[in-house]
DNA sequence: AGCAGGCATGTTATAACATATCAATTCCTT
DNA sequence: AAGGAATTGATATGTTATAACATGCCTGCT
């Protein structure tokens, strides 16, 4: 239930260890961590914030991988089947999985003042979402949980 | 916390009620009912679903309301900010709130069978992201929750 | 009546996000 | 070596959303 992103924490040991799990996550299921997507996590994993797939490949390009709309995509793709990535549906945009590998439900907290997305994680089948689902006799197969506001730097300037 | 939307009732009626609620909603708040709003509500409400925006632009057109998009998105925009639709994010698409004009934070079941969406009400402090935000002391403005997943008819003949 | 301000609408253009399709290559298996 | 699956390259297109500016339409004031 832990929601890192709000605090400052060594980045770089950080992105390195996302990294290493990732690598060893694509080796043990069999998949390709390709150039183009190690880079793409990179890019994700250096902000933590979720970037727009025109953003990203506009850095991708910059280091030559790629400057079409599908190089981008693709890579993405491949990064939210592995769970090494999600999409953030209310903003459009996607951002590294700060849990990496395994199977989760992800909650996102996004901040409005500075952008910052924390990812909390939820069991799918409760909390009220869960409630409202056994009682309609709904299956779920994933879920969509979002919260925008301001995070405790961005309540600052307010008071 | 009645999930409407999956099973059948008196739609004419229902349509009815809601567009009187809405009238007494805006009526009451001082906000413009106009013709256009009107229609839009009526159109998202015939259906139990989420449509487009440019869906719903097709059908203002039909009826000589307007052919361009931001006539869609206008009207969408104020019946939002009314509280009598709901955007499906996860869907990039509209749909007629069920709980009529009041403030309350919506959860959706979407089927990914028949497409029907079922709007449930829950309190955006409870539950598993009311305690995530407030262990991360984020403040939250706006909740987005929705499900994906099969419906009770649609489960059938899968099994 | 004449006018100003606010809000709604009309219209054009463009930004931003995402996918279809097909050819070329790579890499693994038989 | 041959076959097949996955990945990449490249072009085009589809879909969703907003910017920008002009016009009309009420309402309250002089
Ligand atoms: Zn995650
Ligand atoms: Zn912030
Ligand atoms: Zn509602
Ligand atoms: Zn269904």
């Amino acid at each position: 239930m832990a929601a890192i992103g709000f605090c400052a924490h060594d980045h770089t040991a950080c992105v390195a260890d996302l990294m290493a799990h990732a690598r060893a996550h694509c080796e043990k299921e069999g998949l390709k961590f390709t150039p183009v997507r190690q880079r793409t996590l990179e890019i994700l994993l250096r902000e933590h914030r979720a970037l727009g797939a025109y953003d990203l490949l506009a850095q991708l390009a910059d280091e030559g991988l790629g400057s079409q709309p599908p190089v981008a995509y693709r890579a993405l793709d491949f990064l939210v089947k592995a769970g090494l990535a999600h999409k953030i549906e209310a903003l459009n945009a996607y951002i590294a999985c700060a849990h990496s590998g395994t199977d989760h439900s992800p909650a996102f907290l996004i901040c409005r003042g500075c952008k910052a997305v924390a990812e909390a994680d939820t069991a799918m089948t409760s909390g009220r979402l869960g409630d409202a689902a056994r009682a309609a006799g709904f299956q779920i197969e994933h879920t969509v949980v979002e919260a925008r506001g301001l995070c405790p730097s961005c309540q600052e300037p307010a008071r």
